[in-house]
DNA sequence: AAAAAAC
């Protein structure tokens, strides 16, 4: 290979700059900060409601999101710099500060409302902020995606749980708020999704939820529509008077916060959420590592009411006294079961258990995954109540719309194979997921290499090149991109036609999350892993996984999936001691129980399995009971053995 | 064993 292959990122880089590809020399800016740049450059306009300064004895500005300049993201320069902003709290809103208006135009105006006087004032549209968000209907970067329309019908959904509200079917019946109606409309969302039918009416009657739905069937809409609606209507809420009478620190209060495991699945987040809360009083804002912090402080600080953050920065926040979650009425955990699995589960403990956010009764939590094991489902009860299990679709249809292949490849030929198929695909995004973050940029310094445009993420690059990867990967510039683990999971990207597994994970759910990055939109896509000996630990949850899904099996990897069936040692090993059955034909509420008791609250060994396969005992048989009653022991997930 | 997530 011609080009530096050896130098890691920066032999990327230079083969971007050969390629024309590598853009900018300019300083960088991350995508949520893009169109604030000028805004940035005129002076600052406060409110007066006076933030939470608490020195002056007048009580701190009420009303959640607390302090709101209101000027969020607007390039105020250009709009004469009205600002726009939050003039109280409802009835008991301190008008204080405010005085006479003398700026000139309506101040909602420009795509920012407020509420004023226990009202909601919408502000005025604005075309190049529309235009923004929401692209051109031709404007295939920002086509949203979906799920197929003309399958709907054909989409099991099982919600259970005490008190099940009605589904909706329209968006207007009964109505969503009017403002987010129209930006709906805006988005050209027409029909709700099945977990949308669901939600929006569990959420607005006040329930907690743990949904389980299939990757691109609107979970986002999911939870940022009723939260929205009932935002929009019901307006800010109060934050506590502040305790700390010296503080100086201008705290946001968000209502709503939405927490997810990437930084760039918050940003994509965050991103829908400015969409649907065009021209209403709630302002979206973001947080993540790798960033600049003062500049994403400065943010929250012109309003901060649905905040989406990655754990990490917000603990950050919380200690700096940036941050309160004391007014926190909706959590959200996206991608739940990552956030609770050993990796999150302790910053998340303390976000939400041991800061001051309300307690389980005082808020209103969902959750949102496509998978959501057994195990994990019992460890998530700890932040929910009395809620309602949705689960939308079959497990295997996650892949309805994705062909899956599996070649065997020996580790040594997989190169090749991959040059093989490479040439030969001439349309469409290429997502390419191995291991290890050195693997990444191997592969890709190896594709560059052979003149295929492509580009890497993982975890050890910069925030910056991160999002130039996806950023150029989304546009096609390098419709090649070789992802670890950090791109498994709810990144939307249209257009991507091939997933392949050049590693296959070592748990059969992050592959059905990696696949779910194909097959989009009602699109098909095509997934092909390569498999070998090194791959044996999840070929039975694959060729199941396959089982349901209708697709081709080949022989030799049921043969393969028979041997490890009685092989030595049971195969359970490579699941961490999440040991047994743990899905079902649809992915299950745990405490449907089903094949096996539910034990007592989850103190006994939890022996059966919830759903039985066809197919007899496919998990060792009788060993279930025992081999899984490591998590009785309350050992969670350790049980190694 | 690896990956992700704060400085």
């Amino acid at each position: 290979m011609t080009n530096g292959i050896v130098n890691g990122n920066s032999g990327l880089e230079s083969q971007f700059a050969s390629l024309g590809i590598n853009g900018t020399k300019s300083a960088y800016v991350p995508p949520h900060m893009r169109s604030t740049q000028r805004a940035a450059s005129s002076p600052p306009t406060t409110n007066g409601t006076g933030w939470n300064d608490s020195r002056t004895s007048t009580p701190p500005a009420r009303g959640g999101f607390a302090p709101r300049g209101g000027i969020d993201r607007v390039p105020s320069g250009q709009f004469g710099g009205a600002p726009r902003r939050t003039d109280g709290w409802g009835d008991r809103a301190p008008t204080n500060g405010h005085g006479p208006r003398t700026d000139s135009g309506p101040r909602e105006s420009f795509g920012y409302g407020v509420w004023r006087d226990g009202k909601h004032v919408p502000g005025g549209r604005n075309q190049r902020l529309e235009k923004e968000l929401y692209g051109d209907a031709a404007d295939p970067s920002k086509q949203h995606t979906g799920i197929n329309f003309e399958k709907y019908d054909d989409i099991p959904v099982e919600a259970t749980g005490a008190g099940v509200p009605d589904p909706v079917n329209e968006f207007t019946s009964p109505p969503l708020d009017p403002v987010l109606l129209e930006n709906i409309g805006y988005a050209r969302y027409a029909t709700p999704t099945p977990v949308q039918k669901y939600s929006i009416p569990i959420v607005a009657n006040g329930r907690d939820l743990m949904a389980c739905a299939q990757t691109g069937s609107g979970k986002t809409g999911g939870f940022l529509f009723p939260i929205l609606s009932a935002s929009f209507t019901n307006g800010p809420r109060a934050p506590p008077v502040e305790t700390n009478t010296y503080s100086r620190t201008r705290k946001a209060y968000p209502t709503a916060l939405i927490l997810a495991p990437t930084r760039e699945l918050v940003n994509q987040i965050h991103e829908e959420a400015r969409k649907f809360a065009y021209r209403s009083w709630v302002r979206p804002a973001v947080v993540y590592g790798g960033a600049d912090i003062n500049s994403q402080l400065r943010l929250i600080e012109r309003g901060c009411d649905l905040l989406s953050a990655t754990p990490g920065r917000l603990v950050d926040l919380i200690e700096r006294g940036r941050i309160s979650l004391a007014n926190v009425r909706y959590l959200v955990l996206d991608e739940a079961d990552r956030m609770l699995d050993m990796g999150f589960e302790p910053q998340i403990r303390r976000i939400v258990q041991q800061e001051d956010m309300p307690g389980v009764h005082e808020r209103q939590t969902l959750m949102f995954s496509a998978t959501f094991p057994r195990d994990i489902q019992m460890l998530a009860k700890d932040f929910l109540k009395d809620y309602i299990f949705l689960s939308v679709g079959r497990v295997g249809s996650t892949s309805e719309n994705i062909t899956q292949k599996v070649e065997y490849v020996e580790d040594n030929d997989k190169r090749s194979v991959l040059l093989d198929l490479l040439a030969s695909q001439n349309t469409g995004l290429t997502l390419i997921f191995v291991e290890t973050k050195r693997m990444a940029d191997m592969l890709s310094d190896f594709l560059l290499g052979n003149n295929f445009a492509a580009t890497s993420i993982h975890g050890d690059r910069t925030q910056r090149e991160r999002e130039t990867a996806l950023q150029t990967f989304r546009q096609g510039r390098t419709p090649v991109m070789v992802a670890t683990a950090v791109a498994a999971r709810g990144l939307d990207i249209p257009n991507v036609m091939h997933v392949i597994n050049y590693d296959l994970p070592s748990d059969i759910d992050d592959y059905v999350h990696r696949i779910g990055r194909t097959g989009r939109a009602g699109n098909t896509g095509v997934s092909t892993a390569f498999f070998n000996r090194g791959n044996k630990n999840i070929v039975r949850e694959l060729v199941e996984l396959l089982r349901e899904a209708n697709q081709e099996i080949p022989p030799w990897l049921e043969t393969v999936a028979q041997e490890s069936a009685f092989g030595g040692g049971g195969g359970f090993r490579g699941r961490g001691g999440r040991g047994g059955a743990r899905r079902g034909a649809v992915n299950r509420d745990y405490r449907s129980g089903g094949g096996g008791g539910y034990g007592g609250g989850g103190g006994g060994g939890y022996g059966g399995r919830a759903v039985s396969y066809g197919g007899g005992p496919q998990y060792g048989g009788g060993a279930s009971g025992g081999g899984s009653g490591g998590y009785g022991g309350g050992g969670a997930g350790q049980s190694w053995w």
